[in-house]
DNA sequence: GCGACAG
DNA sequence: ATCTTGTCGC
């Protein structure tokens, strides 16, 4: 049973969330201590409204990326978005739809950051410290740090820098798309990151966790379970 | 003080 | 994230 951070994080302010995170980043790990990788999954989160926020985890055989397991959890949104402490908003949903799959995965992948975060805590790594799972940030658009160009071809990568430090990576998964922005969540390091992105890649810019996660998470969910069901 | 700013 | 139609390109 994970935590029910309802309550808890209710009446954060945002200096005390930030105080958090500068707490809890000592803990976070970039070595590699995942286990043998059976399974992959993706989370998403989507607002039906201001009100009410909604995660969808869709866990996936690895390496043959085939649906097994899926969960879908309601809560009201607790906390703003507010750039850098994305987490606050999305992590109870996500524990709480965590909590309801008969299948824990292997690995987790993160829409967002894991360490390229200016306090080094993406909802990536914070969902990973709180579970105590590998997990992976997966970003369509940069947080914060600096980067070149990223080369044209599939797989091609450019490391996304803080000062001297390497956060991350901007990761061309498919030719002619726009990279993405993908950085250790925790218990992961960012080149076994980019090697399990790129092996859940197939013919689209999005690993395909992240699109059976947002397909599941937002509009016409119903499509994309008919098609879990048809397993 | 002026921008930048995951989802 | 979410609101939204047509449209440009492979």
């Amino acid at each position: 049973m994970l935590p029910d951070l309802t309550r808890e994080w209710a009446d954060l302010t945002p200096r005390e969330a930030i105080a958090m995170q500068q707490a809890l980043a000592s803990q976070v790990s970039t070595t590699d201590d995942l286990p043998v990788v059976k399974t992959v999954a993706g989370v998403d989160v989507g607002f039906e409204n201001k009100e009410t926020a909604r995660a969808a985890i869709v866990v996936l055989s690895y390496p043959e990326l085939v649906p097994l397991d899926h969960a879908i959890a309601r809560l009201p949104t607790p906390f703003p978005y507010v750039p850098g402490l994305l987490s606050f908003r999305e992590c109870p949903v996500i524990l709480k739809a965590l909590d309801q799959l008969k299948i824990q995965p292997d690995l987790l992948l993160c829409d967002g950051m894991g360490i390229a975060h200016p306090r080094r805590l993406g909802i990536a790594t914070h969902i990973g410290l709180l579970t105590g799972m590998p997990s992976i940030g997966v970003g369509k658009s940069r947080l914060t740090g600096r980067h070149g160009e990223v080369p044209e071809g599939k797989g091609e990568w450019t490391p996304l820098m803080d000062r001297e430090e390497e956060i991350g990576a901007v990761l061309r998964t498919r030719e002619g798309v726009k990279p993405l922005f993908i950085s250790p969540g925790h218990r992961i390091s960012l080149a076994t990151s980019i090697k399990y992105v790129m092996a859940c890649v197939t013919k689209y810019r999005l690993p395909e966790t992240t699109r059976w996660a947002d397909g599941v998470a937002s509009g016409r969910g119903q499509r994309w379970l008919k098609a879990l069901e048809d397993l």
